[in-house]
DNA sequence: GCAAAAGTGTTTGGTCTACACCCATGA
DNA sequence: TCATGGGTGTAGACCAAACACTTTTGC
């Protein structure tokens, strides 16, 4: 093969199709949850679950069609997103040769219980993951998806986008327990967090538990590199 | 936008092109290295650097494509490679829509040296990247897959990918120092590193330099997350 | 007054950093 | 014998982990 064999030629160098899919998680009650499809009754293995994704459609940018996908297979209009991987596989669909590009998405519970639209989607409990039964290689990019989100947590202060606006540091604390599946000591958690200066205190008080608890907001709307745990 | 809006149709949902670029990185002698393509002469900007890359071909599976761009672009026919982001922008190439899924990697530098076709590739000293001609967004590229190797080095043992198969621990310690851009301290470098059993001593000796230096070979083969610095 | 979650310090062990000299060989 | 890079240990600072009781409120 030469340099000229590389010469661009439009239609044997096409791709058919280039699809994005999203795993998005959110932290509802005290667990950590997944929102997944399921295929409809005109395609095969119809009750398989499936990540919110679609072809994308060209003349649109990379974020419009992130959008018009997220809103129309969930009801959500917004979601923290970063890009996960990019797959590609001749026989990955088997009804044509799709290039997936894969995002992990964050929402927080009260943004996402404002906009889902549930007859869309289903809201799965990460721990019983093994459990369902999910469609071709969707199983693969939510594992992949979790240990970013992990690694995430632990690195960032990416758990901004699964609290609400205000929190306690009980409510943080116990996302950093639903998500990394442990359990955390709690002075040394307040501790570590008012070190690292990323809260402000808000000086409300959140009175739906017994005590009232102080309520937090994050200082700073940057995502920061900042060794939480 | 209802969801029948969604149904596919192949010709709306195509996109043009999509592309494979290549941030390929060495240690030579002794300094961090990129290997940079130049434009060609019948394409605008010909001076300027740019990325090995091409338009993928359909039919072939991405690794294929992925060797074949490589050992066309380079004349190497092996690298160490990590997939790194994949870029859309409408307006990226100006002569189509292009979506280009980029790869950073790793060659040692006796692997460079069997291989490389110099007539294709120039060989840039990093330290000077900021004084070069890049063409369009290839220096963004660059810088980020410079971020991604810095923390892969910190956290993995991603370096056996740019070191011979047998390497001094001065050897090792000068290629953490010309990446990171930092000097660190022999002992507790030598100290870390063993704490870590990531290496196995051969028993060889280089004796290229005045007193005989033990040769060290990694005893594992697979990546690791390890905190190394 | 009691149940329930909020809030608060100290001690200990391990890890990271700084630092300087002797050794083996080639020329 | 001297120049060159290879190889080695220790002390102090800092950070992470373990651990239990008091406070405030609603009922």
């Amino acid at each position: 093969m030469t340099s000229n064999n590389l010469t661009p030629d439009i239609f044997s160098l096409s791709i058919p199709a280039l699809a994005i899919d999203i795993v998005i998680f959110t932290v509802y009650k005290w667990s950590l949850y997944l929102l997944l499809n399921q295929r409809t009754e005109d395609w095969p293995e119809k009750w398989k679950y499936i990540l919110p994704g679609w072809i994308v459609r060209s003349g649109l940018s990379l974020e419009e069609n992130f959008d018009n996908i997220l809103q129309n297979r969930t009801g959500i209009k917004w979601v923290y997103k970063e890009q996960l991987y990019t797959f590609w596989d001749v026989n990955r669909d088997p009804r044509w040769h799709v290039v997936s590009v894969t995002y992990y998405a964050l929402v927080s519970s009260d943004l996402f219980m404002q906009n889902v639209d549930l007859t869309k989607v289903h809201i799965i409990d990460y721990s019983r993951i093994d459990e369902i039964s999910i469609w071709y290689d969707h199983e693969k990019i939510i594992k992949y998806a979790k240990q970013r989100l992990d690694w995430k947590l632990e690195y960032t202060n990416i758990v901004k986008n699964i609290l609400p606006q205000e929190f306690t540091l009980s409510r943080m604390q116990a996302v950093y327990e639903s998500i990394l599946d442990t359990k955390l000591d709690k002075r040394n958690f307040r501790k570590k967090i008012a070190s690292l200066n990323i809260l402000k205190d808000t000086w409300n008080l959140d009175k739906s538990t017994n005590r009232p608890a102080a309520l937090y907001s994050f200082s700073d709307n940057e995502l920061k590199i900042v060794g939480i745990l």
